[in-house]
DNA sequence: CAAAATGTGAGTAAATTACTCGCATTCTTC
DNA sequence: GAAGAATGCGAGTAATTTACTCACATTTTG
């Protein structure tokens, strides 16, 4: 950040404007993100966003570290302790959902599309080791042992499916679709309650 | 197109223009695909590709024909007749894998990133229906009945779950990864496989 | 060989866009 | 309430980018 906001007006004018970015990359892609339309979608001067942000790769930075700590934060609700597999399942599906519902594109975008100046979005990020923990520990949980390496493959596979068809879902416009969501629910549930019993193929 | 090529010359032209259009649209992304890229890529001239593409979108729509109809090709190879769900699915995954591996960012970009003139990308285009019924054709194989609307939507989890694992498996540079592989089978055949005994939970 | 098909690539016109800067307004502080 | 700090403004620009043309060269065909 060039400058630091101090007071609560400026520190509103950040937010708005990580906002509006977070819309524009969502729903227009990398291509069609520039900061005179973010600006403008925020309703501040493209001189008040350069006043923040050095350039339009920090803004993206910005962006994409609110984004995947948004994320974070739902996941680690939803603990698994004490729940049922099919339970706890379904309560992830539901946090995922709702965290793609409000810009459906961006997480796809910020992934794949978007450059960095960090290294947020490389595949051995803080973030995506933190995420991928997160599903090993389940996985362990439900063998009742610690996670292993088998269980962090199995991390892998779920998480990415799951990715892949709420993607999808909002791409064809079905992400509020109950019986999507609970066939997730179930496809995710069989492969972790069977990765208990059998070894690996 | 604005001229049909007539001579063998021409029709190894317009396929190494297609060819090096996948290249960099899968490299680089829609963002990062200019023309004058896919000709000094191709080795012809600029001049070369617009005798065969009025414009940028048309090549494009060509790319994309030619990608989807490939994948199209390669899932009728792979027939469910009279084998085990988990021989059809590992089958399957692999000609998944197969068809990814060559240009691995190209089919998210063709469905995601690049605009079209034509409906080919739509969710209601011909190609995701076909793709689609291929997958409900299996699972209603599997349950001994011909497909229905729950099938429909069990090929939709299914074919956004592969695509999902493969995507980011390819985005982690781990498209070759045995274990990854039959991991993705299995949690597909556990679901297939289940799918014939209970009913919509 | 004539004519059609194909190939060439420098050049351009137009659009795009990241970013600056001089100044206006609002807030804090004493 | 005054001075100074913080914030906000937005027309303007400089530089880049890039889709596409056209006048001409080369190759193929009949």
């Amino acid at each position: 950040m060039r400058k630091e906001p101090r007071q609560a007006r400026s520190r509103a004018t950040v937010e708005t404007v990580i906002q509006a970015g977070a819309r524009i990359l969502g729903n227009e892609g990398w291509a069609g993100f520039t900061t005179n339309k973010v600006a403008d979608l925020a309703g501040v001067s493209i001189g008040s966003l350069y006043q923040y942000f050095p350039d339009k790769l920090s803004l993206v930075d910005a962006i994409r570290r609110r984004h995947l700590e948004d994320c974070l934060a739902v996941m680690r609700k939803s603990k698994a302790d004490g729940l049922s597999p099919v339970q706890f399942v379904a309560n992830l599906v539901h946090a995922m959902v709702d965290a793609h519902s409000i810009y459906p594109g961006l997480h796809r975008v910020l992934l794949d599309e978007a450059p960095s100046s960090d290294d947020y979005r490389n595949p051995n990020s803080e973030f995506e080791i933190e995420y991928l923990n997160y599903y090993a520990e389940a996985v362990g949980a439900y063998r009742n042992r610690l996670p292993n390496g088998a269980d962090h493959t199995a991390a892998l596979i779920i998480s990415d499916a799951i990715d892949g068809v709420i993607h999808n879902a909002a791409r064809r416009g079905m992400l509020t679709d109950s019986t999507m969501q609970s066939e997730l629910v179930r496809l995710v549930s069989l492969y972790l309650a069977d990765a208990g019993d059998e070894a690996t193929a």
